[in-house]
DNA sequence: CCACTTACTTGCAATGTGCAACAAATAACT
DNA sequence: AGTTATTTGTTGCACATTGCAAGTAAGTGG
């Protein structure tokens, strides 16, 4: 009955701005968008350039621009193909798996932090409907439709 | 024990995702910082600026030109404070208010349709915990010092 | 061999963004 | 009152992000 509007409205905002804090490591500045790159890169084995546009629901051009701008910011390395020419595989370079490691333990030390507001019962409920919600989300047909 | 960070990466996205469609009633097309926008000028009474613009946390000076554009397509209207001739009063058009209202609602409605992929008691739990996650994060000393 | 699709890149053009610098009004102090 | 500091909001840059249209190069299917 309560207005779940409200509940995810600020939710959203929360997360954006947890978002955008998050990425400097060093004297290294990215933007969330590159650390959402960043962060599939590590996680996927050997993807292609639309793999991980895909998997962001990213437009295949301003990918390529943004992982031209990673490239020269010596976080990723984009290798050809063998078995088809037209793809490029993109992996980390061990600065690029630095920097993604870095953001994620930041992240994830917030995230501890947060969850220390509660108690274990709570904790463990949380987690457990984040879960729900991102499955109840991918079955929606509504919204969401570039996958994942 | 799980990988929050996994978790929250892939809610975010969802999230986001989700913003950006919902945005458009009829002719009408807005971003969703501009809702964001409307959303806190229907929400609030009598706001200024500043006090729309500290709740999303967004910068004063793309704030005021993200609300010339909201007036420009009639939507927002600015009014000068009686008592302090500094500030402006935001309020919603009509158009304004049935945009906000519209945007609202359909929101609402894909929220329904993600929930209703659950049942009742997991429907009630997630919606418990989402209020739970609202208030660790507000208590949080890490991000989202612009407050709310 | 020709048409079609796929993977990726580049050229605009529009938008969003933040910092520095500003004017105007108010508050705060002496 | 009079001077100074603060607050509110607006511009002028400069730069990042974005998407569509168009293009190249490589693979696929008749």
């Amino acid at each position: 009955m309560d207005n779940k509007r409200e509940l995810f409205q600020v939710l959203t905002r929360r997360f954006g701005l947890l978002n955008k804090n998050c990425c400097s490591v060093g004297a290294i500045d990215i933007s969330s968008v590159q650390s959402h790159i960043l962060y599939e890169i590590d996680k996927q084995t050997s993807p292609s350039m639309q793999q991980i546009a895909d998997t962001i629901a990213m437009d295949i051009t301003t990918f390529s621009r943004q992982i031209q701008t990673l490239i020269k910011m010596e976080l990723v390395k984009k290798t050809p193909s063998s078995t088809d020419k037209r793809v490029f595989i993109l992996s980390l370079t061990v600065q690029g798996k630095f920097v993604a490691t870095t953001i994620d333990e930041s992240m994830n030390a917030y995230l501890e932090e947060v969850f220390s507001h509660m108690n274990e019962f709570e904790k463990e409920t949380v987690i457990r409907s984040i879960k729900l919600l991102n499955q109840a989300m991918s079955k929606s047909s509504v919204c969401c439709t570039p996958l994942l």
